[in-house]
DNA sequence: TAGATTGTTAATCGATTAACAATC
DNA sequence: TAGATTGTTAATCGATTAACAATC
């Protein structure tokens, strides 16, 4: 869904006026009919013979993906990633301002991160209340990982990005995203693997039931 | 199917002889159909009324995921995002060591990140024939990341990490993943925008397409 | 009215899983 | 032999897509 986006910002840059779910399709690289059946599930619906809106699409794509609200985000770990997270200006552009970065090491504590420093990660709720927090990022060391979960869970967060290899365990209530880097690396290499496998021809299987 | 490892390495270090379909499907979280299925697919057998034998299943595994050799990793793009990356413990634990890390900007070309100092992307044929390298890993800012990709895959590149929000175009040979931070807490707001709408008792809808 | 395109039903496809004969 | 568990077929489920009547 969030992929609509970016084709509709174009269009609108180009200003259509309308698009066609066949249009919008191939700019997606999707079925039309799924297109449709998408935008229906959103509750826009578009006009017979003339096809979609390209404003109102926006906007209610837009809101669809909460994207008419910023979303603050605090940042777990002031480590090498935690920093670097902390630093990426596509962020702020796209909606989610970081609001605080946190680490548990007194040591690191009053470092300045670009234009944060460095608190600790005791003041969580206070940070979360006072500063309209809603999106918790972990980058801690996996072991520390389903802790900070907990604590992000019990000051109410609902929406945590996970950057450690570690499987959280949370209320259902609570959305989490992994984002592993060792284990997108080992997907390709899975994926490689087979196809040269596959060409070199021994018995592994190119056609396998998932690859996840 | 990378999510086979860690339950089997446990177990192994436990030292469970063997694993029945069953009990590895709760491991992971899946049905034993499925896990029995899937290990077909690697034309891995089991014993029946025994189950599988787990030193055996985990070679086999690491087989498929092509853990069994090292991949080197090369990142291009030296900035905050590329040197976290480079420093990245986890990556070469894994079987991933990072053998290089390039840019463009000259003033960046020479400074030290870790073990690795930072290199000229001119040199990147070079290095990754004498290095052993295997996966490209992109981290440049989105308007450089088509052209970096071409420049990867010019150089016999087939494995790419692509961490830019940039979809890119390249021959079906080469296996990309994408990791997009913004893309990421994209979803997590539009999974709570749902959630919380259906809540307060608006019309968004909580049964939609996907969610992608 | 003729052409275009939606909204939606029904068909298709693929993936998951239940079930069970084979067999250790 | 009795119990356990595989390997695989057939049933189920869900998601995708073709097709077309409704209608702008």
């Amino acid at each position: 869904m969030p992929t609509y986006l970016s084709a509709l910002v174009d269009l609108a840059a180009e200003e259509y006026p309308h698009v066609s779910s066949d249009h919008l399709a191939r700019l997606v690289g999707a079925n039309p009919a799924t297109v449709r059946r998408d935008l229906a599930a959103l509750d826009i619906s578009g006009t017979r013979g003339l096809g979609y809106d390209v404003k109102y699409l926006l906007h209610e794509i837009s809101v669809a993906l909460g994207l008419s609200q910023d979303w603050g985000v605090v940042i777990v770990g002031a480590g090498n990633l935690g920093r670097a997270l902390a630093n990426h200006e596509g962020l702020t552009q796209r909606g989610f301002p970081v609001r605080a970065i946190l680490d548990i090491d007194p040591a690191l504590v009053g470092q300045s991160v670009g234009e944060l420093s460095v608190e600790h990660v005791d003041d969580l709720g206070a940070i979360v209340a006072d500063r309209g927090v809603s999106v918790g990022v972990i980058a801690t060391p996996a072991q520390e990982a389903q802790r900070v979960a907990d604590l992000l869970e019990s000051v109410g967060i609902r929406s945590i990005l996970n950057f450690t290899s570690t499987a959280l365990v949370l209320d259902e209530q609570v959305q989490v995203r992994r984002v592993d880097l060792a284990t997108e690396l080992q997907i390709l290499s899975f994926y490689q693997t087979r196809t040269s496998a596959a060409r070199a021809g021994t018995g592994l299987p190119l056609e396998g039931s998932d690859g996840s």
